[in-house]
DNA sequence: AATTTAATTTGGTATATACCAAGCGGTATG
DNA sequence: CATACCGCTTGGTATATACCAAATTAAATT
């Protein structure tokens, strides 16, 4: 077999790396290889189905893209778990999301401090509504469930809104601390979720790998006044967590 | 430079391939190459950067993943255009929500046929509430935005609601279709999000390639009686696609 | 039996190379 | 000017190989 003919084998011109993948996702799908199971090697792979190493690997890619393996550096590659729901249609904080799915969440102050807006991105401060000179707070935290890191914010909020925010503990939820403190409410999310992927600081700081599929949400948060309290740029782990989102017809659609 | 010792190159050991993405992603932001321009080829940013074209093929692929580019296949690497709106808080269904952004939207029916529920997946009957034995219409069609493709759409409806629904034109709104024929109006959605990845016969009837980042929306509909009338199962490109969510919070939440 | 050390396995990074098919641009011809 | 053909470029697929560091397992020692 000379290099590179490969790509016309396999039955239909499939190549060697996607059939191999089809394989191994079919024996996950019928079960032979449950949640948290470990899938064969790249070298035992490649020994299986007669292909390189390199191609193995391109056909354990392309599971990890579609969500159903995992790898985990110099131990191996294993089936995925389940995914954790995140509810779009509400403004409960990500906390009470995973209470409610029975996993004990967890939250790391990675940063913390107050700048003048002219120090954010321009659509932040313009969210906010705040003038170059204006005091912001920027609280980048890490969210873990069940102590697996699962989330990088980073939240904006005008300090002169809430003075002291920064001087709390901020290792629960960030919306009971403003409601609780500062009288202010989170009544109204705009969310917007795109795929994205990290880069090496943020995989850092998140503590997982920088190919790790993710999903950016982009969020302001208003309060019952219209007030807009929160900008965020959140990066959520694309590969554990799904977004769902209830919708009800409004008397004004049709 | 022996092989695979440029892992320690670059300065804080950064590999290779992230530095040149990174070197890359600077010059797209910085404008230097405006959406739709064209990105150096593989061969062209090995040379420039002095490393293989593996390597460089790296290096692209980690801007791909990151959304910033595009590759067509045998004709470059090109700056990503801007992403389209999909409004997740709405029951407006695609086509007008194109129009709302001034793109001419397409749909293609790529199947069309009606079977017992037993033939679809068990998630699917349940939603409807369709017994083995009771037929549902499964629609397949694709969808385009000034001719481009942007997503593939797998839809079933009960078809004692809607009993020649595959007979009429479906080339437009389904949602017109159901409520102008049929009095169904779409009152409620539920919609999952998730990353995932085409499979060949996927990206076949998709008309792009099978790499290209995805995202997966399993939606229910319900109409005002609270009637099941849709399933789906939609993949949408996200390289192209952001989807956003807007959330009132209702006084029950608290 | 518990702990420490050594050996093996594993994914990660990287090079070099080969071949293919599709796309695009340039040139020649009518 | 329009069309057809050709050559070059490009990404896609694949092989072989090397080396590294981290993780796991096996073996040795206490």
């Amino acid at each position: 077999m000379e290099r590179g003919m490969a790509a016309t084998e396999g039955g239909g011109g499939v190549p060697a790396y996607r059939g191999a993948a089809r394989e191994v996702a079919a024996r996950i799908l019928a079960g032979d290889i449950g949640p948290g199971g470990r899938v064969p090697s790249e070298r035992e792979l490649a020994v299986e189905y007669g292909i390189s190493r390199m191609t193995a690997r391109s056909a354990i890619r392309l599971l990890e893209k579609r969500g159903l393996v995992e790898r985990r550096g110099r131990s191996g590659t294993f089936v995925s778990a389940p995914k954790i729901e995140i509810d779009l249609s509400s403004v409960a904080g990500f906390s009470s999301r995973l209470l409610r799915q029975g996993i004990s969440p967890g939250a790391e102050v990675v940063e913390a401090r107050t700048v003048p807006a002219s120090e954010i991105d321009a659509r932040g401060a313009e969210s906010l509504g705040v003038s170059a000179d204006e005091a912001v707070h920027v609280l980048v935290r890490t969210r873990t469930g069940n102590g697996e890191p699962l989330a990088l914010e980073e939240s904006h909020f005008p300090a002169r809104l809430c003075p002291d925010l920064l001087e709390r503990d901020l290792t629960g939820s960030v919306y009971d601390v403003l409601r609780e403190s500062y009288g202010l409410d989170p009544a109204h999310l705009r969310q917007e979720v795109e795929v994205t992927q990290l880069d090496t600081d943020a995989a850092e700081k998140l503590g997982v790998r920088a190919d790790v599929p993710i999903l950016r949400v982009v969020r302001v948060a208003w309060d019952a006044e219209r007030r807009p309290i929160e900008f965020a740029r959140d990066l959520y782990r694309g590969d554990r967590l799904i977004f769902v989102s209830d919708t009800e017809q409004t008397s004004e659609e049709g």
